[in-house]
DNA sequence: GGGGTGTGGTAG
DNA sequence: ATCGCTACCACACCCC
């Protein structure tokens, strides 16, 4: 169990859950396969057959199972425990469709797998035909090289036999239609595999489609709101299609949830807690200060995402209820966001697969995501709350605390509490828990005391004197900031509850096992005491400074074949991270890139649908030269990291995800984007179309300008190298960029074509050297996309690169360049003019 | 010892 | 189908 299961190589911390969980699952169903079908063999066609279950398939993953095992074959549907495997997938079924053409690329491409790709009904026709048929017979219409064009002939299932045998079982089941009902083609008795989770009930059927259908009804009858529903659209899964990162993160919870309180944040003014000083340093403060009564609320939807749902859908109010993509399908792996109180308790959890939860509780209520009603009600939460007092830190969309200073705010505060809650319920059908406390921290575990499964009224509070015995009782799970793996250090000490730390151990003992500031936070936790500093983000979870980082997360349906795929997808990363700059009013100045890379001993596609698997992490942060909000500047700086760092580690189509962070932030000071010459910014398509009116158009000039930076490269080429720093010429060649060029010969002219370099020394008469401020220049080769315009200036340059670029790539005419690229004057003069003397030339 | 980087943990 | 995000902190390690 300990560390040795954790390996970070797999990915962090974040699915260790998940991986836990998968354990639990695939022990489970071997056992029940061992058990089961041990003394059930009808056959042995499937000898040495290790196969696993890819995506949907026709034939439901319980009869393939069945099917498999029972003739002779083994199952390996997850993987996780045998890490690294013993047992090697020899077959991968799987009969596609709906997943979209990228993520089989690789497989057509690439034959060379260790496995053979196979449909369903081999499986079953083989069993049908009491012989294992050729396998390459099955082969998923999308592997045939013609590729896409047979899919649709491939819905219809059983078309051109290749044996002269009856389409054997399927029935089919529709969406949300469960394993279906017991007739076997081979005339065996039904054996569900997972009859056993939990009631003698046979699994779901009708209840399960029933749910399927009453979510999708629902869905339809949400009309204004922003249900997330089943899109008749196919192209989206597609990680290079332009619309997938917006679509994505529309329908992602975790970034709704993530992008919450800067949302929350930009809409409302909440005032700053009140410092209040450690209690080391009560003793310094005038009796007044110290004297003064503060109180904590900590307010809280009950299974928020859950409650609001079912404000569409009050007829499911008394049944088990969950919110997920998806239907209530049985081997769905679409993930559980929240559920209610009747299905916690039938053991469905927050986070498990809705597999998983189908087999807890068969019965179970599938509603799709109303983010849209999700933002509304919580702003009815944020309102009632501003009633109380306007020092607010909000947690989530279903989380905030209130700081109440004074003998007024303080006054009868559990009727406060009290009225809180019915009014918001009166206005959202959806109630909240209160905790009252102290202290943020005491006012948090109050709440978690507040839940409906504790039987409380839905207010606990705290007295301050109480503090200290209130939290001996408390399990250290429950104090903020304890995970899993904080958890697990303590209990390696012994230590479950806080009266175990306070009996058996020393601060000592917890700084040595947890660190220097988890160690002393825990233990004056167990004590009841807060010592981290109010109002601070750990404290709340809501930062009170400034904002630090931004990023742009994406790793699910990340599967990329080539390097255009890659640039395409960079790009969008980079859209939508300077989307966010510029909301906020930011510029960054350091780009890391964070890559998922399928873990080599990782199934090619695992059990999560699309999701990324098991994987290494690779991270690399780079530095800009200087503060930027372009999304150009951003992607080049992603593009940079991957040529340097990544590329030889990671093929392409081990991609699984990658992430943008934008850290060094700056406030945005000059909010002017035109310098004052220039006339007011045109939009975009303003400036594209006539031709007629105006300055000169760009494209002759960047045209001739490219023409002849090529020519000069060629003419150059042979002297490759030192060149940065060095004294140079006006309109000298950056051999560096051609030498790069030949280290990724692969690479096609992406987005930004050139893959050339000029470096151009120009001598900007009076650009004032607040323009030329760098001090060093970085290697050229990092900007080797760029087209470098180097206007010489002590020995600074790199500025010039990307504004030249930008001016070339993303401006039309000369006046374009001028608006967008508020810089320097002079700087601009010199610029402009070398770059008509090489477009005329 | 001050700063930067990469990794890991946590919360919602 | 399915939507595995975001932001922060702490720490170890490196460099100068």
């Amino acid at each position: 169990m300990a560390s040795g299961s954790y390996s970070t190589e797999f990915g962090g911390g974040l699915w260790r859950g998940h991986g836990d969980y998968m354990r639990d699952k695939n022990d489970k169903i071997k056992a029940q396969l061992d058990q089961r079908y041990a003394g059930d063999m009808k056959s042995n066609i499937f000898q040495g057959v290790i196969a696993r279950i890819d995506g949907h398939t026709e034939l439901n993953d319980f009869e393939i199972k069945r099917l498999i095992t029972q003739h002779g074959g083994q199952m390996e549907q997850y993987d996780v425990r045998m890490f690294p495997s013993e047992k090697r997938v020899t077959h991968l079924v799987a009969d596609n469709l709906a997943m979209g053409n990228q993520r089989w690329r690789h497989y057509r491409d690439k034959p060379t797998s260790k496995f053979v790709v196979v449909k369903s009904s081999w499986v079953a026709e083989s069993v049908a035909a009491g012989r294992r048929l050729r396998e390459a017979d099955f082969k998923p219409d999308i592997l045939h090289h013609q590729g896409q064009g047979s899919l649709k002939g491939f819905l219809q299932l059983p078309k051109a036999q290749p044996q002269p045998q009856p389409p054997p079982v399927v029935k089919d089941n529709p969406p949300g239609g469960a394993a279906g009902g017991g007739v076997e083609e081979d005339g065996s008795a039904r054996i569900e595999i997972d009859d056993d989770a939990a009631p003698p009930v046979p699994p779901p059927p009708a209840a399960a489609a029933a749910a399927g259908a009453g979510a999708g009804a629902g869905a339809g009858a949400a009309g204004a709101s922003r249900a997330v529903k089943p899109r008749p659209s196919r192209g989206r899964l597609d990680a290079t299609d332009p619309g997938f990162v917006d679509n994505f993160f529309k329908s992602s919870r975790l970034h709704f949830i993530g992008t919450f309180r800067n949302r929350v944040k930009a809409k409302y003014t909440f005032d700053a807690f009140v410092p209040v000083p450690p209690p080391s340093q009560l003793s310094l403060l005038s009796m007044s200060t110290a004297r003064r009564t503060i109180l904590y609320l900590h307010v809280d939807f009950d299974a928020f995402f859950t409650s609001v749902a079912l404000r569409r859908h009050p007829e499911f109010r008394n049944e088990p209820v969950a919110i997920a993509h998806g239907s209530a399908r049985p081997n769905s792996s679409s993930e559980i966001s929240s559920c209610n109180y009747i299905a916690r308790q039938r053991g469905v959890t927050k986070g498990s697969f809705m597999s998983s939860a189908l087999e807890k509780c068969p019965e179970l209520k599938v509603l799709p995501y109303y983010f849209d009603d999700f933002e509304s009600t919580s702003e009815v939460l944020f309102e009632h709350l501003m009633q109380l007092s306007r020092r607010i830190q909000p947690l989530s969309c279903d989380e905030a605390v209130v700081q109440l200073v004074g003998d007024d705010e303080c006054a009868d505060v559990q009727q406060k509490a009290k009225q809180l809650r019915d009014s918001v319920h009166s206005k959202t059908e959806c109630w909240v828990s209160i905790g009252i406390g102290d202290s943020p921290l005491i006012a948090r575990v109050a709440a978690s005391y507040a839940k409906p499964d504790k039987g409380s009224s839905g207010v606990v509070l705290v007295e301050p004197k109480q503090s200290k015995d209130f939290m001996a009782t408390v399990p250290l799970k429950a104090i903020p900031g304890i995970g899993p793996v904080m958890l697990e250090k303590l209990q390696s000490l012994g230590c479950n509850t806080c009266e175990d730390v306070r009996r058996q151990r020393t601060e000592t003992d917890l700084v040595t096992t947890l660190g220097k500031v988890m160690g002393s936070r825990v233990w004056a936790a167990a004590h009841g005491i807060d010592n981290r500093q109010i109002g601070s983000t750990e404290a709340s979870g809501a930062g009170t400074g400034a904002q630090k980082s931004i990023s742009v997360a994406v790793n699910w349906g990340v599967r990329l074949s080539t390097d255009t795929d890659l640039d395409k997808f960079l790009a969008s990363i980079a859209a939508d991270a300077s989307k966010r700059l510029e909301e906020r009013g930011f510029l960054t100045q350091a780009v890391t890139f964070k890559l998922m890379q399928r873990h080599p001993e990782a199934p090619v596609e695992p059990p999560k649908f699309l999701g990324h698997g098991m994987c290494n992490e690779l991270t690399k942060r780079h530095v800009l030269p200087e503060s930027t909000a372009s999304a150009h500047r951003i992607q080049m700086a992603l593009r940079t990291i991957w040529d340097d760092e990544f590329a030889k580690k990671c093929p392409i189509h081990e991609i699984r995800g990658l992430t943008a962070m934008l850290g060094k932030l700056k406030r945005k000071t000059s909010p002017a984007p035109a310098p004052a010459p220039a006339p007011a910014p045109a939009p975009a398509a303003a400036r594209g179309g006539g031709g007629g009116r105006g300055p000169p158009m760009l494209t002759d000039l960047q045209e001739g300008f490219l023409r002849n930076t090529r020519r000069k490269v060629n003419m150059q080429q042979g002297s490759k190298g030192a060149h940065i720093g060095g004294p140079r010429d006006v309109e000298s060649i950056d051999l560096a960029a051609e030498e790069d060029a030949e280290c990724a010969p692969a690479v096609p002219p992406s987005a930004f074509s050139p893959r050339v370099s000029v470096a151009a020394g120009a001598t900007a008469g009076g650009s004032g050297g607040a323009a030329c401020a760098q001090p060093s220049v970085p290697p050229a080769r990092r900007y080797h996309h760029l087209v470098d315009v180097y206007v010489k200036q002590g020995s600074s340059a790199l500025r010039f690169q990307t504004a030249a670029e930008e001016a070339i790539m993303g401006c039309e005419t000369l006046d374009d360049i001028r608006r967008d690229m508020p810089y320097d004057d002079d700087v601009w003069r010199a610029v402009l003019s070398l770059a008509k003397r090489l477009g005329r030339s």
